[in-house]
RNA sequence: CGGGGAGUAGCGCAGCCUGGUAGCGCACCUGCCUUGGGAGCAGGGGGUCGCAAGUUCGAAUCUUGUCUCCCCGACCA
């Protein structure tokens, strides 16, 4: 492709409204463009890309099985109100009404539509196991979409179902999805890792998230340094370590901490480590006050806390709805004569002599204990894991933390949707029995904005070749130089149909600015092309991934340039 | 939805407090010049100041309403 005859529009300034670096180079690189708040343009580059993706994860779902199909974007709200969905997903499910006044909604995800695909075809046993899947435009109405295409309202999914007979047969399509992502991100050149992680709306009992490691996901995962443990710290269980401490109880004693709301401020005026004090909490869990208490350092995890108390939502109190159930004054909160329903971690079962507050403004406890000072009735796992805490799964390992941006994500379903839409089929013996199913979603956007974050440098974009939009750029440094335009149309020739795909700048452009773009598009390979080094025969050939400069004669460049595009193309 | 901020040329911003001429840098167009890391000179085009109502002789500027966008929290590929 000839720059001057393509579409490749770069700007210099960072546009104000991006935040992350995938989103500004995305922007600057002349990928994509805002069209509305998370809903993008993709430009000629930025399509490349996200076509590249596409193309390897298409690859890798047929080898593993998957068929592909393609449903459509807007769905009729019968299909949502028989999983119960329709009410149940909220205002992410963009509803919308046609010319007779029928309710449909944007597809925000396709279980139910392709459930109905498959109760309405699917007989027998024999026609499974079955795995349907489609690369196709999803819309999410997202509270607050951002960093560009990461979490966009409108953004591409890769989305796969599989049908089963028996959970055996699940566990076998899940399996085969899990190494079909694998090879997928790994061929994408990226870094990532595949955790343990909450089911969400989607439901089911058991799922992965491909997880990109990068320091500005909005994912903390933890890992085990001497195991295979990994997690979303949504799901990640805490190690139960049993009252450890039998210190003896010392007196409980009352002590003046004026102005000193905080665990923080509470522990520095006490000259008490945090890890000593116990901080409580009130949420609302459908509208009714819990109190939670955890150890001052640890962090309280919602979807924990949801599961335990079988709610549905479940929000932090305000001020007044604290008062209101408590009777005490935020900041000087404990659980002594609780009036609540009181959860509290496994933690602080075995925490003596602790500091909580003393339900009365500017006053907290010291030494306080269990069962003498206060009763706690109910203890579950209901706190983040942390950086350092000793691994769930293995003993001697300690867990640490990570950022992620979550790529991919596959669910082992049970039968949450076949039952509810009742996708049945007869067995072997006749009897009628209900589907087992999966789904298993790639963002392909958020793959390539997952990449850029992982591979850039103060210059731009530095794609790995099977996603780049090109593998090669030729420069020609002066293409008024008659000598210097033939030999680089030439070349650009020769590349193309060794396979090569080529972007030429042949731009009457200085110098600087061609290379300039060059790096800010990220394109692996930039083949030089100037009136110095031509006059020696020699063009020079750069990675954009660093390395030194080569100069090669036409005919070695032109071949390593094949010889490395097939190399990096070849996993 | 709660909290914070912003809407002025394609992009980045100033002007607003103290009402009267809409401005700067980049980008764009023409010409000259230049060709190894976003050159230089000269000339030029482009804005109902988010929208609506109000105050006023007069509103980008003051008042009210409204919409949109961005950032911080609960959702998710």
């Amino acid at each position: 492709m000839r720059y001057t005859q393509y579409f490749i529009p770069t700007v210099k300034e960072t546009p104000a409204d991006a935040e992350v670096v995938s989103h500004k180079l995305m922007l600057r690189a002349g990928m994509v463009r805002k069209v509305a708040a998370g809903i993008y343009n993709y430009l000629p580059l930025g399509l490349r890309s996200i076509r590249k993706v596409e193309s390897i994860v298409r690859e890798e779902m047929n080898r593993a099985g998957a068929i592909e199909i393609l449903m459509p974007m807007v769905t009729p709200a019968e299909l949502w109100q028989e999983s119960r969905r329709w009410e149940q997903y909220g205002k992410e499910l963009l509803r919308l009404k046609d010319r007779k006044d029928n309710e449909f909604c944007l597809g925000p995800t396709h279980e139910e539509v392709v459930t109905d695909i498959v109760r309405r075809e699917v007989r027998s046993y024999r026609q499974m196991p079955l795995n349907l899947y489609q690369i196709q435009t999803k819309f999410r109405d997202e509270i607050r979409p951002r960093f560009g295409l990461m979490r966009g309202r409108e953004f591409i999914m890769k989305d796969a179902y599989s049908f089963d007979v028996d959970e055996q047969g699940a566990d076998i399509a899940y399996e085969k999805m899990y190494q079909a992502y694998r090879r997928i991100f790994a061929r994408c050149g990226l870094k990532f890792r595949a955790v343990e992680a909450d089911t969400g709306s989607i439901g089911g009992n058991w799922s992965h998230e491909f997880m990109v490691l990068a320091d500005s996901g909005e994912d903390a995962i933890v890992s085990c340094n001497g195991c295979d443990y990994a997690a979303n710290v949504e799901k990640a269980e805490s190690k139960v370590v049993e009252a450890a401490e039998h210190a003896e109880a010392r007196p409980m004693e009352k002590v003046h901490t004026p102005g000193k709301k905080s665990i923080q401020e509470v522990s520095e005026f006490l000259g008490i480590p945090v890890t000593h004090t116990v901080k409580m909490l009130v949420c609302m869990a459908d509208n009714v006050p819990v109190a939670v208490l955890l150890r001052g350092d640890h962090d309280l995890n919602e979807i924990k806390l949801k599961k335990v108390l079988g709610c549905e939502e479940l929000e932090m109190a305000t001020d007044e709805q604290i008062a209101k159930a408590t009777g005490a004054p935020v900041g000087y909160l404990g659980p002594q004569e609780a009036r609540i329903r009181l959860v509290a971690d496994l933690t602080v079962r075995g925490m003596r002599n602790v500091v909580v507050g003393a339900n009365e403004t500017d006053y907290h406890l010291k030494n306080a204990n269990p069962d003498r000072d206060y009763v706690i009735g109910e203890y579950a796992d209901i706190r983040n894991v942390a950086h350092g805490d000793p691994c769930p799964r293995c003993s001697g390992g300690i867990l640490e933390m990570w950022r992620g941006i979550e790529v991919g994500h596959v669910f082992k379903l049970g039968m949450k949707y076949s039952k509810a839409l009742n996708a049945t089929f007869l067995d072997q013996d006749g009897k009628e029995q209900i589907v087992f199913m999966g789904c298993y979603g790639i963002g392909i956007g958020r793959t390539v904005a997952a990449c850029i974050e992982q591979n850039h440098d103060d210059n731009g974009i530095i794609f790995p070749l099977p996603i780049a939009p090109f593998h090669c750029i030729v420069s020609a440094v002066n293409p008024k130089d008659e000598t210097v335009s033939a030999t680089a149309d030439e070349i650009y020739a020769r590349l193309q149909a060794a396979g090569v795909e080529v972007l030429y700048d042949d731009r009457d452009e200085r110098p600087g600015v061609k290379f300039k773009d060059a790096d800010l598009i990220g394109i692996p390979l930039r083949l030089v092309i100037g009136a110095k080094n031509l006059a020696d025969g020699k063009v020079e050939l750069k990675q954009r991934s660093g390395g030194e400069m080569e100069l090669l004669a036409i005919d070695d460049a032109v071949a390593r340039i094949t010889s490395l595009v097939r190399e990096a193309l070849a996993l």
